[in-house]
DNA sequence: CGGTAGCTTGATCGGTATCAAACCGTGTGG
DNA sequence: CCACACGGTTTGATACCGATCAAGCTACCG
């Protein structure tokens, strides 16, 4: 079978044969944008692995306040380290393509392939990683050193993935990008301008940012 | 043979009998306040159990910002989703004993007790959901609701381990605090000072904390 | 005692939030 | 095909929280 996502999502630990197991279990789910697909509370019953679109992962306090702890793309899985209740909301930021792995029917197929479970572990290990770094952009980046190293990690995630498509689509909105980053939208907003009065980036559309000085961003990003 | 987190660390997971195998490849380890136990870029080689003291975790930019990640006590694990290179350095809060369990030997233990693993899955879970917990009060929180999240967490950390002790030991200084906090030490100190003049707290010591009004703190740590 | 590390408090500054209005771009119905 | 409505974005003016700069203070240690 033809999945978009065969090389990159954990059944790339699998060789062709092998995968039926994991297909035989698997269902797939459409979400439009702005569904959740699990809710903070909920007790996890599925793992999935996003093949469309993408999903934004969140906290929030009772006055409406929200932290976006993380965008998952395609290839990307979401319900490494379940735990219940869930401790985020996962919402669809456009229509999303998902396949759904039920949690017990998974260990049985990972007990039978050892790969899998090894995949697993990375994943988790890239997972707090890439959680504590976003930790250090939270607590102690200025709002310009937030949005360049959020358009570092989304070149990051296009590449070798697609052909450098050059003007990377950005699927969330100014709004998600001021939850994941830890600003207001106004300040997301102004800090694109600022960034393409400097020659950064260009913004084709809203929703399309080109790099054109990926070397300078990632100095900003960085903050050096 | 007596040790301080037998019933706490994920040697809980393991009968009497059992231990010994954990024993065998374990070795004991002292670290000064202030010394590094590991180096962010280093390639991991021990997964550690604190058995006394503390430990901060940390990630730092190049101009010496410096973001904590994570603080971790008596019966806390460390190296649970190990990567290399590491992505922070673990530095001693004070003088810290840590039992040290090298890679490749733990894994064959793992593989002999199958509670282990779980153990130490649930581990993960644990990690992830308070980091995410964490990318919250970073991204979206005052200084009051953040330090209010720190002395609640800090109580329960000491809750059912000790009797209840009624004075905390802080362990950090208020610049450790507000590295963890994402603030400054200044507003910190300041911070702990209009939580006692409306008596939610009492400092007998500047190192010391009694929580008077713990459901009050609560709320307000979490934003109500 | 004096030195020092850590803490507190005060005065001021500045970056980002907040409040507000105008500006797209896209889809819809007349 | 145009007008309008609506979600999303940009830009401007102002406010405010926490950072920064700057003294003192306290407790502990030699």
């Amino acid at each position: 079978m033809s999945c978009k996502v065969r090389r990159q999502a954990i059944c790339a630990a699998l060789a062709d044969h092998e995968l039926t197991d994991l297909e035989t279990i698997m269902t797939h789910r459409i979400v439009d944008r702005g569904q959740a697909l699990v809710y903070e509370g909920d007790p996890p019953a599925f793992a999935y692995n996003i093949i469309d679109g993408g999903l934004k992962l969140y906290k929030s306090l009772a006055d409406g306040r929200i932290q976006v702890t993380a965008f998952l793309l395609p290839g990307d899985f979401l319900g490494i380290s379940s735990r219940s209740p869930l401790p985020f909301t996962a919402e669809a930021l456009t229509r999303t393509e998902v396949c759904a792995f039920p949690y017990p029917k998974l260990e049985v197929v990972f007990e039978k392939y050892s790969a899998l479970e090894e995949r697993f572990l990375t994943e988790v290990s890239d997972e707090v990683a890439a959680v504590q770094d976003h930790m250090l952009l939270l607590g102690r980046k200025t709002a310009s050193e937030r949005l360049a190293s959020f358009l570092i990690w989304l070149a990051g995630k296009y590449e070798g993935v697609a052909p450098p498509t050059v003007p990377l689509a950005l699927l969330a909105t100014r709004a998600d990008i001021a939850d994941y980053l830890g600003l207001t939208l106004e300040t997301v907003s102004r800090t694109f301008s600022q960034f393409k009065r400097q020659g950064f980036i260009e913004l084709p559309h809203a929703t399309e940012v080109v790099l054109r000085n990926r070397e300078r961003l990632e100095e900003i990003a960085t903050g050096a």
